[in-house]
Order: structure tokens, then sequence, then C-alpha cells
DNA sequence: CTGTTAGCGCGTTCAC
DNA sequence: GTGAACGCGCTAACAG
């Protein structure tokens, strides 16, 4: 038998109350008396009444949702923060609504608006890139938008991520330590400012304080992929005197390693490799790959802790967190 | 300045028409006189004005949302399924909800109650185990579930997956010819019908037409996470005279064969490995490995198409989809 | 502590 | 073609 959708005014009915005592019940508001509060509950029970989230929303004006937006969720590492941002939300009873934007700005202006429409109490971006017409949209938004994994140059959006500026800072100093006095920046687009800005302003650091020139030749632009990374090997291989790089990506990473291999370059022997990141690919690896712990699932359970404050009208003391990393240091280094 | 949110009543009053006027332009009703229409989008873009999703929902009883169901967003496979969810959800106008639920029963049950107080339209479901509880609240739903990835063996469910029985007994046959005598079935739980009941019969069947007695303890039940593939090595590699391995999980795979490489066994010279769903891992390892190639991205895209279909009412020919896979053999296999 | 009464923003008959 | 009116299921004052 199809069941007929029941309501708060059939429990009312039911019960004998007013669906405004069935609306308390449900809610937990304490102004009712233990008994009526147990027969109300008795009937609910019976007629197996669930409150209807969406009236729910409309009358209350909140959807107890909150949307995601990430470029591609078969990424680890957005997958590793969708994670932790989904497990501090259940655990306030919000929903998520997940958006791919494959880093397309048009995509990604269309899908706030979808997430708007759909009255989401707040926001979790993820991603590297934001133009001005999405920090407008944003701004313009009546609703908490928090930055995971990454910050807003520009603005001063709430966010949650590492100093990727010091880790990289840290990483290329191991490297110079080693003894590497040309070392590769790899990484995808610097158009994003974790790598144009704050990763290559840590490299050109570690550089200044060794007292080794900047060489822009060794910066290497590419896509995050494996594929490419592959492809980048011979470059890399081919550019007089380069022994070490830092990879801005996992699996960019791996795709150097596999690619300067297969060219009879030794790891770390000839070349050493420092990652960022360390998803568990860097472990698969052989050698594995030393890299930059980035805190993954904290990042998205933290951004999401910070957005329920957000959203709540809390006081924040800080809205842009920076959450520590630490370097990983496996076979691909000396 | 905050943006007043603003109605369907306010632009009829702006356009001087009624709100059911405005109502019918937005949703695209062609009873309306061009001019008229016109008018009305005028208004709706001066005043930037966009349609409720939630009082559309309530009013409708449509919310343009499906819920997808998974065990885990970080594991590769699910991932890539719910890319193609996700892809073709966009595509006919629908949002995701996505839930973790690792498998547990509780914790699926709870997450199926959310998703229709939710009110959304459709369910996928992805997960290996599929218990009689979640079965009845399958089927108590008014709302069309599909599985995607797997099937439910009990049952009529719509989904879409593979021939899993089929594809496992190609890749043991593979190892057949190749000459092995012993070869191992590893995988997780065997309470999965995927694995227990499905793969497990692909392997057998292959066996027993090349007239190799069935061993079970050559059978190995574990998880499917890449530390217990390198647990298992040791207990592999001391299983005296077995050479091969069908693993039903990448990352699992990874796990024995670094862990063989560990060891000093040599892949495939001494022990050939066969995995299943050919995500990107098979391909970043060394020696790379053989695999069967599992349609995740289609397979998710052809159950949101599935999904689509059974939440119009629409006729389809054929509730239970097959997708075809294909065998990459590669570096692990002779 | 409990009931009454308004809406929330929109879709949808039904007349005109 | 267009508008008036009702209702979707629930929350939130406001009385009492």
């Amino acid at each position: 038998m199809a069941k007929q959708t029941i309501t708060i005014y059939d429990v009312a009915r039911e019960a004998g109350v007013s669906m405004a005592t069935v609306s308390r019940v449900v809610n937990g508001n304490p102004n009712v008396k233990p008994v009526t509060r147990k027969k109300v509950n008795e009937v609910i029970e019976r007629l197996d009444y669930h409150p209807n989230a969406v009236a729910r929303g409309l009358a209350s004006k909140r959807s107890t949702t909150i949307g995601v937006i990430l470029p591609d969720i078969t990424q680890m590492f957005f997958a590793s923060l969708a994670r932790g941002i989904d497990d501090i939300a259940s655990m306030y009873k919000y929903n998520i609504i997940l958006e791919n934007s494959d880093e397309d700005v048009d995509k990604k202006v269309e899908v706030l608006e979808n997430l708007q429409a759909k009255q989401v109490d707040g926001i979790i971006y993820m991603g590297n890139a934001v133009d001005d017409r999405l920090r407008e949209a944003f701004k313009a938004a009546r609703t908490p938008v928090v930055f995971a994994g990454s910050v807003d140059d520009k603005n001063t959006l709430p966010s949650v991520s590492i100093d990727n500026k010091a880790a990289v800072y840290e990483a290329v100093n191991k490297l110079i330590d080693n003894k590497n006095k040309k070392i590769a920046f790899i990484s995808g687009p610097l158009s994003e400012p974790v790598n144009g800005k704050f990763r290559l302003e840590g490299y050109r650091l570690a550089l200044s304080e060794a007292k080794v020139d900047y060489d822009e030749n060794l910066v290497f632009e590419t896509s995050n992929t494996y594929e490419d990374g592959v492809k980048l090997a011979s470059e890399i291989a081919s550019t007089t005197g380069v022994t070490a790089a830092f990879v801005a990506n996992d699996s960019l990473a791996v795709g150097l390693l596999n690619g300067l291999q297969d060219l009879g370059v030794k790891v770390p022997e000839d070349f050493e490799i420092i990652s960022s990141n360390n998803t568990s690919l860097t472990k698969m690896v052989r050698p594995q790959i030393s890299s930059i712990g980035h805190p993954m699932y904290d990042t998205g359970a933290v951004a999401m802790r910070l957005l329920t404050k957000l959203m709540n009208k809390e006081e924040v003391e800080e809205r842009n967190i920076t959450l520590p990393f630490d370097m990983v240091f496996r076979q691909s280094t000396k």
C-alpha cells in the first residue's frame, strides 16, 4: 500500500493536541508537559510520522543543507576534504549538496546560484582560482561562505588552510640542505594564487636565503595530472643541472617520478622529489615520495565547524584559520 | 545593501500581471502571450529574481534533488561513479545530496530517512552489502532507487553494473592460461555479494573448467585497503605453490604488489596479479597492474540516466543494466 | 504549558 | 491568455 504522506496535522488530531504542540515535541522545545510529550511521541511512532524538511525549510528559512563547491570529486585531495566536511556536517545534522565546478568560472557562478536557489544555509568553497565575478557573488550571498584548503588572496573571506608558503619553504630548504644547486618548482596553473603566489613565494624565499639566484626557467607550469607529470620528465631531465624538484601535487609528482625513472634517472640518487599533500599515493609508489603533510580531512572538518558557527551567528575569534602541516620524508629524498 | 529576498509576487506587481502569469513564464508554460512573457522576463532580470527552490518543492512536491548513498567518497571507485552521476544529474537540472554510509547498516537506514525527509526525488545507492532492513526501507520508499556499481542479489531493484562473475572468470582464465596452478582469490568481505557470490562464482567457474580443484585455503578475505594488502603479502608468499592472484580491489592489489616485492617476490615472473576496477592507481605503480576495466564513470552516468526515467515514470525496457567491461593487461601479468 | 493564527514562496486548478 | 484563491507542511509569534 502506498504510504500516504502523513503530516503534523494527522499526528495532532490523533494525539488530541494542536499541531503547534506536535511541532514543539518534534523540535525538542522544552515547553511541553512530559505526559503530553509522551503521548505525542507515541502517536508519531505509531503513525511513522517523519517531518517534511522542505516544508520546514520554507517556514523556518533554514534548510539544514549546505553547499560544497569543489573542482572535481575524483581528485583525492578534494575527496578527503569533502569527507571531513561531511562527517562534521552530519554531526550537526546538516546535509551536503555537492557541486563539481571543474574550475570553470561560468560553472562556478551557475552552481552558486543553484545552491542559493535551494536555500542552503552555508557554502564551503574549495578550489584555487577565484575570479572577481565569483568573489562578488560570494559577497552578495546572504549565506556564509568558508574556503577550505585555500584562501582568497584578495579578500578576507573565512578560510581554513595550511600555510603553503611556509610549507614549500621548508620543503625547498630540505632540498637545499641536501646540496642541490638547481631545484625546480613544478605546479599546476600559476594563475592560481596557491601556486603562483604562496607556494612560489616559499620557493623563492628559501632560494634567496640560501643565496641562490631565482631562475624562472626552473619554474614549470603544467596541469595537476599524472600524465603531464610523465610528459614533463624528459623536459626536466634535459634541463641542465637540475637535481631536485618541489612538485605541488601528488599525482603530478608520481608522473614525474615514473617518467624520470623510465628515462634511467635514479631517485633519489640523481634526483630528489618532494611533493605536496601527502595523499595515499605517496606511499604506494616506489620509491615512496617525501611530501608536505597536509591535514586534508581536518581541513574539511574544521572548515565545516567554522561554517556552523558562522551560520549560527556565533562570534568567531579567527575567521582565517591556519592548520599545522608536517614534513613526511620518505625515499624520494636523501 | 542586504538583498531582500524578492518573490514571485514582487515580479508580478512590477510587471503588472498576476503571480500566476509569472509562474507560467518561469516554468516555460506556453499559455502566455509573447508580449506578456517578454515584459515579465524583463522585470525578472531587472529585479534579479531567482525562484525559491524550497517553496517550489513544497508546492510541486518535487525537489529536483536526488540522494546518493555511498560507503566512502575517498575511495576512488565511488568517487568516479559519483562524478558520472553528478554530471548527468546536472544535465537534467538535479542536485545531489551526498551521504557517506561507511557500509554501516544503522547509518544507511538513518541516511535514507534523512534523504526522504528532504523529499529527494530519487536515490542512487552504491555499496555492496544490502541487509534486509535496508531492502525493506528501499521498497517502502515512494521514491525510485537505483543501484550503481552493484546489484541487489536478493531482489530486482533497478541497477547498473558490470557482470562481475564474467569479469573474474576472464581474469582467472588468463592466469590459468599463463600456467598458474594455484591461484589465490583475494577480496574484501565475502559477506558482500559482489565478492562472496558473483566474483567467487567467476573464480570457481574458471577453475572448474580448467579441472582445477577449488581450495578454500586460497580464498583470502580482508578489507579493501592498501595496508591490508601489504600485510597479506607475507601470508600469500608463505602459502606453498601460489603463483598468482585475482585481487578484487586496486588499492588492495597495490598493497599486495608492494608487499610481495619487498619480500623479494618478482612480479610477474614469480607472481602474477590481476586486480579489479582499473582505477588510475593501476598504472601509477611499477610494475603496472593488469586489471578488469570497470567503466566507473559510465556506470554512474547510466545509473543517473536510468533514475531520471524512473522519476519521470517513463517505461524502461530494462531495469537491470549490465555494462561491458574490458581486460587491461599490463606488467603484472606475463 | 498549549492552541490559534499567520504566513513562508510558489504551483495549480478553476473561472473569467 | 490571465487572475483569484487555495493549499503544500510546517514554524513562529501571540494569546491565553
